[in-house]
DNA sequence: CATGAATGAGTTTTCATTCAT
DNA sequence: CATGAATGAAAACTCATTCAT
């Protein structure tokens, strides 16, 4: 009780599990796996090493629950940026704009990348969850290219897949760019031209107007 | 004889720094700067640890040397596929060619790629150097822009600095999906969509009105 | 249960900090501070090398930690050895019983006599720390024989500050021979004598002809 | 002969064997046994490691040799100073000159103690060899004082031996107090002190009243 | 649940020594 | 004699993990 543990009535009881995994994921995304101690993450999150094997496992496990955590809200953030139905074009801007959201806003999208990139060969699981990953949300990018090419909006002589890879390293590249250089790459207008870009490319040839 | 290294006359000194140098980039590009142990190095390379600080201060002198010597090597290997008043739709066709190859014959775009990540809040020093590195090659692609501007072969009203951002990030986010699922993203392909995009968004407007 | 040091219920915690300090304190003093591992200290205190690193956050911490507790032990034993308000003949004699003390039943005197000339031109830090220790002795000795002189038992032609590091060389001299040479080289006779001489020097002048 | 190795005519040779021990006796000296490197002094000498080898057998040879260089050079200098059939006051007077001299123009002396304090318990063999010299050292200050008391110069009822370890103590503390604080302690003063306060002592009793 | 001392394996680094040239 | 690359053992230190309390 006089470890300062004690919380005030209504105080919310701040699960440590909770703070651990935010501690975690901050310090991953910025320190990455290796770089990161289990005695850093309890620090940061206010609790003890000892306190970090009452809710996980092992760090691995630590690991693998915040990736889930940090990739499922993501794509249920991605989901609800860009409704069923939608108009396509609307559609990829959204779904730039929620990349921009997680990767200033929230460390979201560094954490990822961060990670995709030292499990590479590090890590063969998590690479396969990252793999996965990137299969559905390039799928998911891909339907948005199709259904825009049935609804005529755009080109058909474009592959899906192809354009949504393009599209989705774009976004990744344009992110490393900025985490690198903040005050020379500006991220706003890079994901805005790339996606004027993009959807120039896929205008329908004739006169071709994008939005 | 059996007390290791010692070479037979004629063996061919086989400089053991250089053959250091190698098992260093290849470790680093596979396995990041933190989750390669300087005994996996020294072992790669047919010596023991303690070679390694015969040519070496240390394992950070080891990591500036290993990226000095790649990116050197990168950065000339990118004049050279330009050369000073060439096409400049070519010029960028070869940019991109270049870093195909040493993407996947080499490993030295992997490297790059990896230790900047992995770099970024845990060696200020290094990611200073990875952030000119960049700034040089945004450099160099904004100067084939501008210069295909000034021909009136590219339209005026696009910044070249972000579109050289654009572009290169776009090379760095495909190399990383490739990394991450060869079988599935065939990097030519996106290279050359990537290619093909910037250069149509690129292209003068003859009826082309984008945002 | 085999796992080394954990301790059955009512085994007496035994604290191995103090251990450790003990350890480190016999060790420093007999092979210096270069010449004693680590891991010797952890031995010779019954844990492993990591336990040190739970107590002291370097080698150097345990040392400085180590000869903060010895030094402030030792003076603390002297003034306890000299009341204030005694006599200025006991009161020297009373030192050098402290001195003989602690260099023959403890090692603490070895401690800092060894470290003392290893740190000269190897730690600073630590040599800054003996150097005040010398002076706040020294001058200590210095008030005694200037008490002496007020009270007319000590003659007054001498510089207490020359007195006092004369007395104490001589002591800590006979104490390294007394180390090198135990048999040859008895400590308390030669205390006795240097006591008696320095005494017989600081007498006030009757027919005293020193040449 | 590029590499800076060549000397001019009538450079004298300068052996680098003779070099190589200024250099270890000047590091051995002031850093100690344990804290110099064969790389320091090999560098110190300007000569490279292997050379080392080339002229003693390992690191302890050389620190044997060196012992043995200055140890047989210190007493030389003080037979020297005390020339046989002498006034056996000069002859104290003198000794103490020549300590002086040794330990402030060269390092000589410090050479000594150090190496002695280091040696206790980490080297039994070098460590011999110094309660040796220390023998044969207070055994010629004992001479000295027996002689006088021959002589009837000095009084007859003190232990020779005794009062030339007190001696032998003094000078030694004084020096390690002048090489830990030489701004504060003026190792002139002291020993002069020392001396006169020997001699008092040693005077015949006339009115000598010793507590 | 949580603590914190302790372990033990692994890491970087140092350094005396060897040896082909 | 001298060099300098290389070895190999030992050192300092880190850190994931365990466990009694």
């Amino acid at each position: 009780m006089s470890a300062g543990g004690r919380r005030r009535r209504g105080e919310r009881a701040e699960p440590s599990r909770k703070q651990l995994m935010v501690a975690a994921i901050d310090c991953f995304a910025r320190l990455g796996y290796q770089g990161t101690s289990i005695d850093r993450i309890a620090r940061d999150a206010g609790v003890t090493k000892g306190a970090v094997y009452c809710h996980f496992r092992d760090k691995e496990d630590l690991l693998f629950e915040a990736v889930k955590d940090r990739v499922g809200s993501f794509e249920h953030q991605v989901l609800r940026a860009v409704p069923a139905g939608q108009d396509v074009v609307l559609a990829l801007r959204n779904v730039a704009e929620a990349c921009f959201f997680h990767a200033t806003v929230s460390n979201h999208r560094r954490f990822i990348i961060t990670l995709m990139v030292e499990a590479l060969d590090t890590n063969p699981r998590l690479s396969a969850e990252f793999r996965q990953m990137l299969r559905r949300f390039r799928g998911f990018l891909a339907s948005i290219v199709r259904i825009g090419q049935e609804q005529g909006v755009f080109r058909r002589d474009v592959e899906p897949e192809v354009a949504s890879s393009a599209l989705m390293g774009g976004i990744m590249g344009a992110e490393i760019e900025h985490y690198q250089d903040p005050q020379v790459v500006d991220l706003r207008r890079v994901l805005d031209l790339l996606i004027d870009q993009t959807l120039a490319w896929l205008a329908p040839a004739r006169a071709s107007t994008a939005a």
